[in-house]
DNA sequence: CGGATATCAGGCGTACTGAGATTG
DNA sequence: CCAATCTCAGTAAGCCTGATATCC
């Protein structure tokens, strides 16, 4: 990828570092997951709905920080392929209730070693200190967005 | 952006922490970059043209770690808007060498101001040894890809 | 003949916006 | 009437591929 023949000012910039780095992530867990026939949308929904239960789509949408075209996208495609179900909420007929069928824990229990895969891949160069003072760095920047 | 309401999991995964951090820099970096009227393509392309010279199309691709296609594009972009000439070479016609112009130079200047301005923003609950840690860690996990 | 360059055409996943219909 | 939810349509930038013409 030739980083290293950045030019240095851009070598120096966090946001260009970010954006790399990010880059060289997604390709990496995107090609752990494609062998579950799984995208990183789809994974991140399946991980939300195992931890805080059956949620409203507007609800997941939040929670992920994902766009509500997205959202509607990959609940479709999770549900065509019954690893959730997808029902109206007889409380509130504005929402469709999202639940975790058991296809798709079995789903999901698969693509997590993949994507434990990846973090291994992708983090190969950094020591185990090293890879949790960047978890912390990053929650940081971030806990006030 | 309720990161902080993300499932626990995903707030674990670098990969994620990653894919967020990068997308609030590219938000934060584009929006500053906007009153320049520059994308950040614009921008990178115009710094490793100060910092190494005039090159060719290809050989900037590389150096960027760019697509050949975007910077086909960004380096039409520029030469529309008097940044950057681009001349066939002499020596080999195959060739367009890419330079930068008086105009180019002071859009840059400009542009650098708010790439660092862009940067405090992005990094501002870090401490400055915090920020060095960070670059520190991200480029380790580039160099070797 | 390769090999490299610039260009053009297009696909694809992601981020984002606007609008409509339904329901609370 | 206003707000929230789901849905659909479309825009935009970024990443990627294949193909062609030109030139070393």
């Amino acid at each position: 990828m030739d980083e290293g023949d950045a030019p240095r000012r851009l070598r120096a910039l966090p946001s260009w570092l970010l954006a790399r780095a990010a880059l060289l992530g997604a390709r990496t867990v995107t090609a752990h997951l494609e062998e579950a026939g799984m995208r990183r949308a789809h994974y991140a929904l399946l991980v939300a709905l195992r931890e805080d239960g059956p949620a409203s789509q507007a609800a997941l949408g939040r929670r992920l920080a994902a766009d509500r075209s997205d959202m509607h996208r990959t609940v479709g495609d999770l549900e065509s392929r019954g690893l959730i179900a997808r029902e109206p909420d007889p409380e509130d007929r504005r929402r469709n209730v999202v639940t975790l069928t058991g296809a798709g824990v079995a789903a999901l229990a698969e693509a997590d070693a993949l994507v434990d895969a990846a973090q291994s891949e992708l983090l190969a160069p950094l020591s185990a200190d090293e890879r949790e003072e960047l978890v912390r760095l990053l929650s940081s920047a971030l806990e006030r967005a």
